[in-house]
DNA sequence: CTCTAATATGAGTACTTGCTCAGGTTTGGA
DNA sequence: TCCAAACCTGAGCAAGTACTCATATTAGAG
């Protein structure tokens, strides 16, 4: 693990030809890692998959935290630019809140699902320097923002606590994609869970007028 | 890993000394994964702990795996007991809807803050071989069972398809609970997590005459 | 073409870890 | 008290694994 050393880069890839021996190191890691685990995946192994030898991968990364490091990063600006365009709406022309809801928790389902071994060692069972805690915390921050936004500015939504609520959705919506994709052993039809979820967080968003709390009848 | 090799015990714990043993050993396990996670916890590290060589610690357990399937069993077990006394209700006595939810909701979260690194270890860090991936579907089965047969029975809830919805909440509750106990950085309170939670799932289970899609006015 | 900086090599090192086994100690029934 | 079964010991083995470094190859500017 070596939490002490850095993850930089030691050599910058420069010509041409070493640019694409990172690319090619960083897909073979991904492979490995998914196939094998992160403890389990040797730099020797991602050396051989990507068809260099070790050392050529040592004078790019330090060591094999380092890997790890790249991969998350390059996973969560792949992750922030896919939601973020998700909700990029068009102010004039609003889709109803159903729609936006099954939107955003079909697009996180479909962004945990692309490589969800990969997803599951990165954010599970790696080791999670605080370097990349804070990048995953920054993340959240920015999808809480956006929300938050939009659920200020959507008519008929008038909550007393709109980014508590955002938070809540987000937690929610990002809880649930990823228990269902990783930790689920029976399929769930996709449709019908992102329904059911858009259902969830709509009953919570569009409040109604509580009278008294549900109770059995006569007590 | 030996994923193909057997985790059932070795020899069995006959004289009362060899079972406080195992005792020891298991609890000395869980605080080594606790504070260097499974692949780093090594079986000479945990012999030690427990104040006995590593010799004994295979006379009882065949692999270090061993030592992973009997500690989340045990964990498993110790959760079904405590979720399901927090679900046995008097039937001629039943709370408000509200209070249900929240002692739902509380009492997950409890558990999960036990001992959240041990958690975190035996459920996300540490391979699951099928056995125990069997055993918590088998859990998270009851849940949904219990949960089900009260929204059945429960005044003035009246769902499409309570099973759906029993499974919905089991799952909201069970991620929600997790990512925020072992992925947040920054803390949150509690017990307003706990009442946004309760919200969350009331507006989902007791559910309005929808008139049409809430969308912005004019289109 | 030449020559230097960039890039690639891979056997080897230092270290860790799961697990064994031959032999010692303790228990408890008869 | 005796003794067989139960229990415990721990040095050491076999199998790995992260990482190095002296050396070889290649790219591309001049």
């Amino acid at each position: 693990m070596a939490t002490g050393a850095t993850t930089q880069r030691r050599r910058r890839p420069i010509q041409r030809r070493s640019r694409l021996t990172v690319e090619l190191i960083l897909e073979a890691a991904a492979q490995i890692f998914e196939e094998r685990g992160y403890a389990r995946g040797t730099t020797n192994h991602i050396a051989e998959r990507a068809g260099f030898s070790v050392g050529t991968l040592y004078q790019y990364f330090p060591n094999k935290d380092a890997l790890l490091v790249a991969l998350t990063e390059q996973h969560l600006a792949e992750a922030t630019a896919f939601l973020q365009a998700e909700l990029a709406l068009d102010p004039s022309g609003l889709p109803p809140l159903d729609d936006l809801l099954r939107r955003i928790v079909g697009a996180t389902v479909r962004l945990h699902a692309r490589r969800p071994r990969l997803h599951q060692v990165l954010f599970e069972e790696a080791p999670r320097p605080p370097e990349l805690r804070e990048a995953w915390r920054r993340v959240e921050r920015e999808m809480t923002d956006t929300l938050e936004a939009l659920l200020r500015a959507w008519p008929g939504i008038d909550l007393p606590e709109p980014r508590l609520a955002a938070w809540i959705v987000v937690q929610t919506v990002e809880s649930l994609c990823h228990h269902l994709v990783l930790h689920r052993d029976e399929p769930v039809c996709e449709e019908l869970f992102v329904d059911e979820v858009a259902l969830l967080l709509r009953g919570y968003l569009v409040r109604r007028q509580v009278r008294g709390p549900v109770r059995p009848a006569g007590s």
